[in-house]
DNA sequence: TTTTGTGAAGCATTTCACAGCT
DNA sequence: AGCTGTGAAATGCTTCACAAAA
């Protein structure tokens, strides 16, 4: 931070969101110390990449020494917005939204407010201490529980529907667990967690011409 | 595909997995003729792009008139070696796993062809018309099912011994929903997922100058 | 007339070599 | 001595303008 900011390739952030994670591993392991040739090797680029990456936004490091574990994922969540917490919200309380709701990965940064359902014998039921309520208090309890992201864990066939309730009610981003194509202003996020989304990494092994050959019958 | 495969820009992959996410939505809605803008608008990039990504692999449309999105849709799956069935298998049957293994999402690509566990209560269970197994038969199964994709699905502390056994039995791609960093050979694709790759998109956002203001505190 | 397919120009990103701290 | 930080060179990607086809 504190820097003129000249234009950021895209690139750079999805490896920052990379490096973030291999750093939380590291801490985790009991790592404090590390360079930007060892956060290469985890992340599969190379260390010029790393060190300009970084350089981007500033310089996080000690020359002649490396990083502190700590201090580069704190610099890397405060870079991506991640130093805050986000507000949650899950739409749909079928088995995959209960799972999701009792998912460990949350972390620091995102925090579950709300969870939404239309079916009667769910509305009403308390998980992890929060009532599920109908679809229809999500305008209302999106703005007063300042929910940022909403996920959406419901039929397909129902997913537009919410997901331009959710737009409505304001959120930033979308998490689509279900199996179509969102349509939704330009200025909302929607990444979409489907099985072409997860296998996109495997197309560039496809695409790479030695395994080509081997696996396509 | 039949072309001298010049050198294929990788983001060009990750395009391409979106016009194809794309296509499959146009298909489901009735629709059966497409456009290069068309595409462009709802992948959210230029027209020029989507002509040139298609262009590295062959010529699929038709001047004056646009592409067929069957017919697209159908050589996207060639390129990117969605054209065949992958086998999957899911390890660890908690909830997230019984959920995904009622996911509605495989399409024609993928089949779910084992699940594992090692909870005595689990073992034995039939879930769809597959009976889930201890995962000491894991390479086993891997092999005599041609298994090539693996669903962790583990606690946090369990997820890297999985993954050190499917590698072992020879998958080619895991999909990690445990929140930590894998170590796999680099032949392996591993993608995350898990809310920083969910929310890597939404960084763009707060990158973004004029959003960043209003957002952060 | 419309919309694709594509070489070439323009722009962005990555790589590199080394200067700069510790 | 070691590893980061960075301008400049090399590479790669995207945009463009227009030829080609229906």
């Amino acid at each position: 931070m504190s820097r003129e900011t000249p234009k950021i390739p895209n690139a750079t952030i999805s490896r920052l969101v990379t490096y973030l994670r291999i750093l939380e591993s590291l801490e985790e392991r009991g790592v404090n110390r590390t360079s930007s040739e060892q956060l290469a090797e985890e992340a599969q680029v190379t260390a010029f990449q790393v060190r300009k990456d970084l350089a981007y936004f500033g310089s996080y490091g000690t020359r002649g020494v490396g990083y502190t574990v700590q201090v580069l994922k704190r610099e890397l969540r405060q870079i991506l917005g991640l130093n805050r917490k986000w507000g949650l919200c899950i739409v749909g309380m079928g088995r995959l939204g209960q799972a999701l709701a009792d998912y460990p990965g949350f972390g620091e940064t995102f925090e579950l407010r709300a969870f939404f359902d239309v079916d009667p014998e769910k509305v009403g039921q308390r998980i992890r201490g929060i009532e599920v309520q109908h679809l229809n208090d999500l305008a209302r309890t999106v703005a007063e529980r300042h929910i940022e992201v909403g996920l959406v864990t419901v039929p397909a066939e129902a997913a537009q529907t919410v997901a331009d309730q959710l737009v409505e009610a304001g959120v930033r981003g979308i998490l689509n667990f279900a199996p179509v194509v969102l349509e939704v202003p330009k200025e909302v996020a929607v990444e979409y967690v489907d099985f072409l989304a997860g296998l996109s990494r495997l197309s560039f092994f496809i695409l790479n011409p030695k395994w080509r050959e081997e696996m396509m019958g």
